[in-house]
RNA sequence: GGGAGCAUAGCUCAGUUGGUUUAGAGCAUCUGCCUUACAAGCAGAGGGUCCGCGGUUCGAACCCGUGUGCUCCCA
């Protein structure tokens, strides 16, 4: 078979997951096997995805793959949700492109065109979710408005409200201007950023020409002014009692009133007081009974109640409200000013605070079990504790949810109206109508109407755990029985309480058990400069491009190696570039096998024997690594069990291992050696696989007959490794690369052959090693000795010295710098040490081990220096 | 303004209960090699005031205090 000279990952990704997935490897069903659960936090259908999904899904694969080879029933459930504000801002456009305006279309229609566009770009998603191999059952794909989804989110709306859970009421809410809906508070996202605060004089209701002055940030507002609110202890204005100002422009009479509220300090420490536009206001205006003018509409522009400027956009309204302030003298100063504006998270356009009617869950209730759940360790959030006083602050502070937006596309609220606007909550007109006929109201079926706004992506999104397996539509099911609670939910810390928190309060709720037992939050993927990656700034890269260019498994190995637990990570394609050479080295392994394939030799007893301290070692040093790895993935360090084997493939077995065992030119192998590289190799890709899955199930096949996939392919019990093996392994490494140190600074060229001497007390420990050891440094002659070998290179392991001689005229100065250089460390060293043994308190107060430990360290430096002694004697 | 976290090699990070050697890895850098699996490679090397200061301790990268800088969350 001829091998290519790189390993060619395209079609090969292509090959292996259509036969996974012909073999049904990915699709779960309940069995005997315990369950492991995993539900894919469901990307929106609007986007495709980006590093940090990338990220997420990559490490939700492992984590699934690692589970399936070992044992468990894995089941990860792939969706993704329908986004309301987005999506319906994505389909208005693309309308707007046709000529087609949302007002002109009734919902059904609207919802037709929504379902389209949906069906047509949501596939991008999966699509990108399948080249990154993901082992999803597909079978099980899940949209939190299909059908059954869309009718446990209305039952769970509906239960709530009768547990007095949901209410309906008038606040103020976060508005967005664009998107016409209201935002819950999480949706809101502040920016730090300068403005100017107006200074502006208010004319007082007095016979004498006085005025009084406030500092604001939002001049356009002061048509919604209803009072000017100062501080009682305020000797300022202690005058004012019971008196009136006039608002400027359009000479509103509002009262001055009192308040500790008002920080003396502020501004002028006068305040002006717009309950319908400022949520701190809104709840002076409640406790002052002021009058609430509401002026400005739904999309931003001043309204009737402004009185001027109606129809011009707020913003617009306000620089020319500052100039006819100006103008008219009212206003009398500007300072530069920092403050914090609120954002929709959806639209970016700057938060309206508003009064509106709008739906809210009451949270304290639900939010106690899920705090408790997380609080007693039901479910450990990782890494560590970092992010346990997050959860429980938010928790513990938690504020009544607004789950109401004014979309179409979406789960319409199930409240009903009559014609004098009374309401019931019922799953259908039908049942609506019969409560309020049992309420003996006189109304026709035909005249009810129903809430025109849907619900919160978030308020389907709660119930994602749960509802993937129908555990609301069907309680009790089969499959929520065998697959709930979860094994691990991966996700990123952004989202603790927009969903995390909120899926734990749900499954405590609806299902009475916690939804999950293991959180595992993600870092953010930032860029090599240390920004957030976003569309903005055009800084994160397609991934479809860098599966093509680097192949999906180099993609999955830059992503993990770079990326500590938990914590942000700096994306760089150097690091995909580090997988694609991590390919390549394993692929060149592969070639370097099937040259030898040929060439086995049945009873090379002999070479066999030359071998035997190479096979045991490796034997050793992967059952060591496969117990480091499989404690690394239980405490979720991915990336570092990632390194490790790497590390073992790269290092332990391609550079000391392929190298030790390697025969001559044309010189066959033994056969059982062979063998066993070939069983090494295949343990290699089978601890790989869930990292890198297609270029460990291609090499798995490519190194004999298989009668099983590795996808599937069960972990064997772990054996534990001998550490006499190991440690005489990193004696020979070490050896050897002192060796070859020592050719390197005397500019031995590799082909330059040596002799070697070894002056040890420990022959018999070198007689296993002996022939692996000539080979690595290329000596053509090994031999022992007692003393001093003179005109030769002298290097030193612990107290073994070696003697390099050779041919070529030596300049031993560099070897002799080395030598003062190490004898001054060593010196160094054994004072400390025997500082430390000299010290009556240590010897006194330190655990016996330490002592001998300090003893030991005292004993080895002396006889190191010895060494490096004798062999700085026979240099000089 | 309140809270949390971080600061270790040029970069990204490990470093578990204070003592396993005056600190490790990957990447980058330097030197030598087109050696027969791999130059997308091989062999080797250099590189550190563990952020500053103070304290606890026989002993501190690790514990405590404080200062500085950065990041995130909340209002």
């Amino acid at each position: 078979m001829e091998l290519t000279k790189n390993f060619e990952p395209k079609a090969l990704e292509e090959k292996w997951y259509k036969h996974w997935m012909s073999q049904r490897y990915f699709n779960s069903k309940p069995d005997g096997r315990p369950p492991f659960t995993v539900v894919i936090p469901p990307p929106n259908v609007t986007g495709v995805l980006h590093m940090g999904h990338t990220l997420n899904e990559t490490v939700q694969d492992i984590l699934v793959r690692k589970a399936r080879m070992s044992g468990f029933n894995a089941c990860w459930v792939p969706g993704s949700d329908h986004a309301s504000i987005a999506t319906e801002a994505k389909v208005v456009a693309m309308l707007k492109e046709k000529g087609i305006d949302k007002n002109n279309l009734t919902r059904e229609k609207f919802l037709e065109y929504a379902f389209e566009w949906k069906d047509k770009y949501g596939g991008i998603i999966y699509n990108q979710i399948e080249r990154l191999g993901c082992s999803v059952d597909w079978d099980r794909t899940t949209f939190t408005m299909d059908d059954h989804y869309y009718q446990a989110v209305i039952k769970v709306f509906i239960d709530l409200y009768n547990k007095g859970l949901i209410y309906r009421g008038a606040r103020i809410i976060n508005w967005d201007s664009s998107a016409k809906t209201a935002l819950s508070d999480e949706e809101v996202e502040y920016k730090d950023l300068t403005g100017k605060l107006y200074h502006l004089r208010y004319k007082l209701d007095t016979d004498n020409e006085e005025y009084i002055s406030i500092a604001t940030q939002r001049p356009e507002t002061i048509m919604g002014d209803t009072a000017i609110c100062v501080n009682p202890n305020d000797e300022r204005y202690k005058h004012l009692q019971s008196a009136f100002a006039f608002v400027p422009l359009i000479n509103r009479r509002i009262p001055i009133i009192f308040d500790d509220y008002v920080d003396l300090e502020f501004g002028t420490g006068a305040l002006k007081v717009t309950p319908a536009h400022d949520i701190n206001d809104y709840n002076l205006g409640l406790k002052h009974n002021l009058e609430v003018v509401d002026t400005i509409n739904e999309d931003g522009t001043m309204s009737e109640a402004a009185q001027i400027f109606i129809g011009e956009d707020r913003f617009v309204a306000r620089k020319k409200i500052i100039k006819e302030l100006a103008e008219k003298g009212f206003l009398t100063k500007e300072e530069e000013y920092t403050t914090r504006l609120g954002y929709s998270q959806r639209t970016g356009v700057v938060v309206e605070p508003r009064i509106s009617t709008q739906w809210f869950v009451k949270m304290k209730e639900l939010a106690e079990p899920a705090l408790k759940a997380v609080v007693d360790g039901d479910i450990k959030i990782h890494p560590g504790d970092k992010f346990l006083a997050t959860y429980k602050y938010w928790l513990e502070n938690v504020k009544d949810w607004c789950i109401s937006r004014q979309l179409w596309w979406g789960q319409q609220i199930p409240a009903w109206y009559d014609t004098e606007g009374k309401m019931v909550v019922a799953e259908t007109k039908e049942e609506a109508f019969e409560q309020f006929k049992n309420k003996n109201s006189k109304i026709k079926i035909e005249e009810l109407t129903q809430d025109a706004d849907v619900l919160d992506t978030w308020f389907s999104s709660w119930l994602w755990p749960t509802q993937v397996f129908k555990g609301i539509t069907e309680p009790g099911n089969d499959e929520i029985k065998y697959y709930y609670p979860g094994s691990v939910l991966v996700t990123g810390q952004d989202i603790i309480f927009f969903w995390v928190a909120r899926m734990v309060m749900a499954g405590m709720e609806f299902e009475k058990q916690i939804p999950f037992k293991d959180v595992y939050f993600t870092g953010m993927v930032r860029d090599k400069l240390g920004r957030k990656m976003s569309k903005s700034l055009g800084n994160s890269p397609d991934l479809l491009d860098l599966i093509d260019r680097y192949g999906a498994d180099a993609v999955r190995f830059g992503i993990m190696v770079s990326s500590p637990a938990g914590n942000d990570l700096m994306f760089d394609e150097n690091s995909l570039e580090q997988g694609r050479n991590f390919n390549n080295k394993i692929w060149n392994a592969l070639k370097l096998l099937k040259m030898w394939e040929g060439r086995q030799l049945a009873n090379g007893n002999e070479q066999m024997a030359n071998d035997n301290f190479a096979i045991d070692w490796f034997e050793n040093r992967l059952a060591k690594v496969k117990t480091e790895v499989d404690e690394l993935m239980k405490q979720f360090r991915l990336s570092e069990a990632l390194k490790t084997i790497y590390s073992l493939i790269w290092d332990d077995f391609c550079s000391w291992y392929l190298e030790w065992i390697k025969p001559g030119f044309e010189q066959p192998i033994d056969a059982t050696v062979y063998e066993k590289t070939i069983t090494y190799f295949e343990d290699l890709m089978q601890l790989l696989h869930p990292y890198m899955p297609f270029v460990t199930e291609e090499i798995y096949h490519l190194l004999g007959e298989q009668i099983n996939d590795l996808c599937v392919k069960q972990f064997a019990a772990v054996k534990t490794a001998d550490e006499d093996i190991l440690a005489q392994g990193e004696l020979l490494k070490q050896v050897i690369t002192t060796i070859r140190d020592g050719r390197n600074k005397n500019q031995l060229k590799p082909k330059e052959t040596i002799k070697l001497f070894v002056e040890t007390d420990s022959k018999d420990s070198y007689k296993p090693i002996e022939n692996i050891l000539s080979k690595q440094v290329n000596a053509d002659e090994l031999s022992f000795t007692n003393e001093a070998i003179a005109n030769t290179i002298v290097v030193a392991v612990e107290k073994d010295k070696f003697y390099i001689q050779t041919d070529k005229e030596l300049d031993t100065s560099i070897l002799k710098d080395d030598l003062l250089k190490d004898l001054e460390h060593q010196k160094g060293f054994l004072a400390s040490v025997e500082k430390k043994l000299g010290n009556e308190k240590f010897v006194a107060n330190a655990k016996p081990e330490v002592i001998a430990l300090e003893q030991k360290k005292k004993a080895d430096t002396q006889a190191r220096i010895k060494t490096i002694e004798e062999s700085l004697s026979t240099i000089s």
